[in-house]
DNA sequence: GCGACAG
DNA sequence: ATCTTGTCGC
């Protein structure tokens, strides 16, 4: 499909932002303003919608042809860049997005890669299970890599920290349900997406 | 080689 | 993610 070089490339690109997270408590206490980014396609063509909840409240949108297919593990590569344009002089505490953030083989989701990036804090919520091992402890059921928690699973959906955030700020957040930010990112960046050619 | 595989 | 109607079930 791709090249035999591009793999390789990113996953030293995946390998050295890993080494730059930094788990530090948040205290969703502290959190003012919080976002919510989803991505929804109409073949090429994407639309990237971040919706902000609290002190902030706003929509962001922006459309455009996206370069890059989907690839199992390289997520951020097609929808990084249109959220990161969607997100240009919005202001915010904590950022969710679709996608995994430390559950990922190389501890470098599309939540990690963001975050790192743009040095704020994210949590990435997924749909489905790209890596670990799911164990159930106590009353919770954890996402286990390499024998360390790197996230939770709480109904369908699986919470891991990105960056800025530690595993407590994912339990608490987890605990609030399926945020709302999301739910409207995810329904609007698909509206605008079927509107787009009809 | 085989199975797994975020959106 | 997207292509797609109705239908089974809580």
């Amino acid at each position: 499909m791709e090249s035999d070089f591009l793999i390789p490339f990113l996953k030293r690109i995946q390998v050295l932002i890993s080494e730059q997270v930094r788990l530090s408590h948040l205290g969703l206490e502290n959190v003012r303003t919080t976002c919510g980014a989803d991505v929804a396609y109409r073949g090429d063509v994407g639309v990237a919608v971040v919706v902000c909840k609290g002190d902030e409240e706003r929509v962001s949108t922006v459309k455009g042809k996206v370069g890059f297919p989907y690839i199992p593990g390289y997520l951020f590569m097609r929808e990084a860049p249109i959220i990161m344009k969607a997100l240009e002089g919005v202001r915010f505490d904590l950022l969710l997005v679709d996608g995994h953030g430390l559950a990922h083989p190389r501890r470098s989701g599309i939540a990690t890669v963001m975050g790192v990036l743009l040095k704020v804090p994210t949590i990435g919520i997924a749909k489905s299970r790209l890596a670990g091992e799911v164990v159930k402890e106590g009353d919770r059921e954890y996402l286990l890599l390499q024998g360390e928690r790197v996230g939770v699973k709480v109904g369908r959906y699986y919470y891991s920290p990105g960056n800025l955030v530690d595993l407590d700020d994912v339990l608490e957040l987890s605990g609030k349900g399926y945020p709302e930010v999301l739910r409207e990112a995810d329904r609007l960046s698909k509206k605008l997406a079927k509107e787009s050619d009809e």
